[in-house]
DNA sequence: CATGAATGAGTCTTCATTCAT
DNA sequence: AATGAATGAAGACTCATTCAT
């Protein structure tokens, strides 16, 4: 009971807070302007989350734990199957959870942050470490399965990140600019061009079927 | 004279902000700090920007201009053949001159503080309009050329601009995993599954030239 | 029964108060710390005193009234005498019961935070009008039985009462540097050079008694 | 030039903090109060000290430093004789420049949150051992001097230290009872039980002298 | 009775901005 | 042209007080 009531207030303090760098940016964001976002008054926060850089620490953290289980959930549900695990976290990456503008503003403007922030940068690395890791397993798999002997699947889980991290940058920065189904079709065209047999044109149908499933779901 | 001392020392005081911004991030970038490390006293700033948020959108306006004219530059050097222009592109989009790791925490800064900053948005999309319309007409360029009918020239330009943003993210987040040659070698391998003849392997010798070439410049 | 648990409750929120304010000083003394200490919840101090004024002047109140009952008992105790009864004011002002660090510290703390507080004025001075009228009594009434005319009685209990206050003050800054029982005969001292012969070296075996009582008590 | 406005800024806001602690006690002592006081900004204060925590203990500092220079002026000022420089110990203590009761309601006001506050104890404690320890080679010297081979120079000392203290809070709790030549009075006849060839009645002419002195310095 | 979540006024602190020198 | 002392508004933080449970 209370509990559900302290766990409530902290997610209504962390979703005002992710409002409020999403409108004003990072710099600006003032605890009174999240307080009355929540519509909870200004002593609040240091009674949930001790200080403002508390709050803000913990609004990274929901962001990060939220997208990692996003990715593993969706990756985990697709099974064994490394081609189908590499085209969810696309997926997912490039999704209606968790690509919205409001949240990718947030996770840039953390980025930023991250200079001179250690623990915001240890947490973005983790994240990423894992993240990196777990895709570029797939890329190896892949490669090792199609008998691609010249392919470093480092590079290509690496590209396929930057790609992702540009999307999210692109969406930010004018969203009618951009399409979100044509953003997953361009990370899959990066893949074609180093596994055509798996994500080539061939797989075509597939693709559309993704994208417009993309779209249904957007509708 | 005169206005040669003054050029000088609003260089100075940008050169400080930026170095600011990198290492402590926007939002604890202070006029203090900048004027330390520009080794001035406080007040000139306002002397010389009227305000703080003139030097930081002066400061937005001189690393815009730098990057245009770079580019620009590299364009129009290697003349009228959109391949070399594309290349042209990458190799400064990844180069030592602006993929650097001060500079690029600095572009991400300034976007993250984008949103509620109209003046830093509308800078920033213009720029970007700019380099999207030149890079999708270069792809145009290259599609109608090489008869590449099914090809949207949009989306690849946006594609390549996302993939050098992500690269850039990447650069700021953690410098030791990012690898200069491959991500220009991977933002070529993105082309050359739009135009294998042009960016495939068959201009491989190049593309490991244009590697080789960096890492000299490098070294 | 109801009453008694609200006496319990009180005398509990009171020694937590003094034991915070010896531990922290008055001006970090803080609601939270006193429940805690107390461990009670926060809102309680409110239900039993009001409001935190109210909790602090009656711990003021509280010790005042300890203080005045123990020196009164120890004077009822000793009978008429009035050479018996400074010595007894000495005993308890100096003695195990009053003159602990914790309670001295306390004192001192009220004794500043005086200074606009006229409540707290008011009853600290009240209750030091009282001793001193008490005291002065005693010494002249020793000052008519030893006809010592040319002793001012006022000042000698004004000498007795500074030097008892000194002592606390000794006490509170470092209880390693201070000796009970030399405390005492330090006071006995000071008594002895104005009434030598009530208090003087032929009444050093009583005094010696006393000393090693003290030391007994201690033990 | 500079310097000497910044000394003075200094000197001007401790002596608001010391008028502010005096008037409202110490936990009632609030920046806006001070700066109110002193005539300036809020900001300045930070400007000068850092924090709160700064100002006020350089506001401590300050008076230790006063008293010190002030009461070993005096000594050096009366040369080598151990009765002389007592007396003028005492002269000091009780005397116009220190022990007035502004600066003696600070004093208590720092003894009092000595508690819980470390810097402060050991300004407080080193300071008051270096006068301790003169202040007892004083006694010990007239004790030899004297042929006084039952007396304790160190009980002495502490019993004049205590007794000063006393009258202190004396002045500071009641001001009207304060009776500056009656004090110094009472402190020499604490000594004169100890000493009576050095303090005693022989010496009469020369307290009277002292004492009248004090009034007409006070006059 | 008792709790502890919630409030908001008051305080410290920071910092952009001004201005006398 | 340049300095840095001074200001004051804005923001983080504390904590006495209230109140629903």
């Amino acid at each position: 009971m209370r509990s559900a009531v302290k766990h409530l207030r902290r997610e209504q303090l962390i979703e005002a807070t992710i409002s409020v760098i999403a409108r004003r940016g990072f710099a600006r964001t003032t605890l009174a302007l999240v307080a009355k976002e929540a519509k909870l008054s200004q002593g609040i926060v240091h009674f949930y989350f001790k200080s403002k850089d508390g709050l803000l620490f913990e609004t990274l953290s929901y962001l990060a734990a939220e997208y990692e289980a996003t990715w593993k959930r969706a990756v985990r549900h697709v099974g064994p199957d490394p081609v189908a695990a590499l085209d969810a976290v696309i997926e997912v990456d490039l999704g209606l959870e968790i690509c919205v503008r409001k949240k990718v503003a947030v996770w840039v403007a953390f980025w930023a942050e991250t200079r001179g922030r250690p623990e915001y940068r240890k947490l973005c690395t983790e994240l990423s470490a894992d993240y990196f890791a777990q895709t570029r397993d797939m890329c190896r798999q892949i490669a090792e399965r199609g008998g691609y002997t010249d392919i470093d699947p480092d590079n290509v889980a690496r590209g396929l990140n930057a790609m992702v991290d540009g999307y999210w940058v692109s969406l930010m920065m004018d969203p009618r600019a951009f399409d979100r189904a044509r953003a997953k079709q361009a990370c899959r065209q990066l893949l074609a061009g180093v596994f055509p047999a798996e994500f080539g044109p061939l797989v075509g149908s597939v693709e559309m079927a993704g994208a417009s499933c993309g779209r249904l779901k957007e509708a």
